[in-house]
RNA sequence: GGGGUCGUAGGGUAGUGGAUAUCCUGUCAGGUUCCGGACCUGAUAACCUGGGUUCGAAUCCCAGCGACUCCGCCA
């Protein structure tokens, strides 16, 4: 509803320019509409006309302001009053605003399509050697709130997890499954990566098992039969650990695509032919050396030996995915930032629509930055565990009257929506130090806050059902009185602006916030005005309201991929 | 050495040119005859330094300092 008073603001702004004689098309002026704490919108033009005119802004504003026109009737007008402010033009909705915004809410979302193309995204792709860290669960989540923020917006999205089957990690650790048994009795992922570690042990200390994998190597790109099975066996496992790690934060991949796919259907061949013929490209013995604009550094695209890299395989596969959508976004770590930028440079070169990156910066841990090898990491399963564990304990000591099965389900939906708001809550460009206690702590005004205050909805809803009241249209709107009840119906009103925002501006955060907010203005309605206690007339008003906040709320929790309890 | 990102109360964080700088946490002081106190109210306390642009700078530009990171025929 917010846009709708958005645009209304705007041509009563225009007109009332135009009789007050401001050229402001003229000038290329922008209305310079702002949300604001003094009121619903406010526009700064007054201060661009200044210099123009060669008037104080104060008195510009004030002659607009006397120009507005606002005789409108009220059913057909968003807006109750306008004013200037010193140098500001301040617009105020009027209860119609309010009215509609519910009214929207309630009937649900309107049925018309907004289909705005469709968008593939890549996010997490961690290497198929061992289970999630926490800087993939960083990836991952916000990744996957992107997806649903998209979703949300009116794009088409598919969602890609990009599996590295190619590298030599992976090589090592299928070398490793030929002479080293799996764990039994560990999650596939971690059985994995035992075997990796162990495998790597080996090799560094014979140089002889090295040439083993190499021919591991060669052998899987040349699709040997025996290779390719050895392989599968490895990355399948691992994959499948990985998915079930996702799949308790609530994300799901679209499709698993594999790297080595373009090297044996001949897309890789193809790029770098492509490439030879249309790029800067130059022999450095037998390798090949591509020059990229404003990048000091030149791109190998082929060994001296005429295998493939990394790069050059992630160019097929995103010429593959450009031609089957209309935008492409990636997430990657801030480590890839100068792979995103050769990315770009040489897919300009082959005439493909670039992608777009959303770059997270790195998690690291009180102890020093993440590191595999050195045990300086925290495994996703192990986070999971913990904080769930966390969670019950809370619920526990809240909610004896509940079945052990209730405490259990309540705990899962708080703790993972904690660690879910926990890793989205911060820009993503913000360098974040993961800390395992302040992690667990769920008191804080993290997801728990915002869930609580959907139970608490329910709970006014469902005691309103057992009394036998029913949330009706027949309500009067004038008897809403209390400014808390107003507030919260604009914030309510807000929603579907901040889902725009943040799939324009691709940052996920700006979600987290608004959650927070919400939250925050129906503690204070709920606060201020009682509902089921009220008189009947405010009583039908005000249900009607808490209704809409429920809906929001669940909205926007399940936009974070957060669940929302009914009670916890 | 070269490039990038970041620097906001004790700690964390929002805010990309405009009104009194957001919120959490910490510390201190309060609040429930009422629908769930995982709530609410008040106090405390911050824009790294130095220049510049501008009517106006946390925000843009330059320099410095600090943190992180990238600069593989690895992925």
């Amino acid at each position: 509803m917010f846009l709708e008073f958005k645009k209304e603001v705007e041509h009563v702004l225009k007109e009332a320019l135009k009789k007050a004689s401001y050229d402001y098309e003229e000038l290329d002026l922008d209305l310079d509409l702002e949300e604001s704490e003094h009121a619903d919108i406010a526009s700064r033009i007054a201060f661009s006309l200044a210099r123009t005119y060669k008037k104080p802004p104060e008195i510009i504003a004030a002659d607009i302001a006397n120009h507005l026109n606002l005789e409108i009737p009220a059913e057909n007008t968003l807006i109750s009053d306008a004013a200037a402010a010193g140098p500001y033009i301040n617009f105020y909705v009027n209860e119609f605003f309010l009215h509609k915004t519910l009214q929207k809410i309630k009937d649900g979302e309107p049925a018309e399509e907004k289909k705005k193309g469709k968008i593939i995204i890549e996010h997490t792709s961690a290497n198929p050697d061992g289970p999630l860290h926490i800087g993939h669960l960083r990836n991952a989540i916000i990744g996957d709130v992107l997806v649903r923020v998209l979703k949300r917006a009116g794009f088409d999205v598919e969602t890609h997890y990009y599996v590295n089957d190619m590298g030599r990690q992976i090589a090592v650790a299928v070398w490793g499954a030929e002479r080293i048994a799996f764990a039994t009795n560990k999650k596939a992922d971690h059985a994995v990566a035992d075997v990796y570690i162990a495998a790597n042990r080996l090799v560094e200390e014979n140089g002889e098992f090295l040439k083993d994998v190499e021919k591991l190597m060669r052998k899987y790109e040349s699709e040997d039969e025996a290779a390719v099975k050895k392989y599968e066996a490895v990355v399948k496992k691992c994959l499948s650990g990985t998915q079930a790690s996702l799949e308790r934060l609530n994300i799901r991949h679209d499709s698993f695509v594999w790297e080595s796919g373009f090297v044996r259907g001949g897309a890789v061949e193809e790029v770098m032919e492509e490439l030879k013929q249309k790029g800067n490209v130059k022999f450095d013995g037998s390798a090949l050396l591509l020059k990229l604009e404003g990048i000091e550094k030149e791109l190998v695209i082929q060994r001296t030996d005429g295998t493939s890299l990394y790069t050059t395989r992630d160019l097929a596969y995103h010429r593959w995915k450009s031609d089957r959508c209309d935008r492409v976004i990636d997430v990657f770590g801030k480590d890839h930032e100068l792979v995103s930028q050769q990315l770009t440079k040489a897919l300009e070169i082959l005439g493909v629509k670039v992608p777009e990156f959303v770059i997270f910066e790195f998690v690291s841990l009180p102890t020093g930055s993440l590191s595999t090898r050195a045990g300086r990491y925290i495994a996703a399963d192990e986070l999971m565990e913990k904080i769930e564990e966390r969670a019950y304990e809370e619920v526990a000591k809240r909610r004896e009257d509940l079945d052990e099965g209730k405490k259990h389900e309540i705990a899962r939906k708080v703790g993972i929506g904690a660690l879910r708001y926990d890793m989205v809550k911060v820009s993503s460009d913000k360098h974040i130090t993961f800390v395992f206690d302040d992690a667990l702590d769920i008191e804080k005004k993290g997801a728990p806050f915002i869930q609580y205050s959907h139970a608490r909805a329910c709970s006014i809803l469902r005691a309103a059902e057992e009394r036998g009241f029913s949330i009706a249209d027949d309500y009067d709107a004038s008897l809403r009185k209390e400014s808390s009840e107003k507030e919260l119906i604009k914030m309510l009103a807000g929603f579907e602006n901040i889902v725009e925002e943040a799939a324009s501006e691709l940052k996920p955060h700006l979600v987290a916030k608004y959650a927070r907010e919400l939250a925050e203005s129906f503690n204070l309605f709920y606060k201020d005005c009682p509902v089921l206690n009220a008189d009947e007339g405010i009583r039908k008003a005000r249900l009607v309201l808490v209704d809409c906040a429920k809906t929001v709320l669940s909205d926007v929790l399940d936009v974070l991929g957060i669940e929302s309890p009914e009670e916890m």
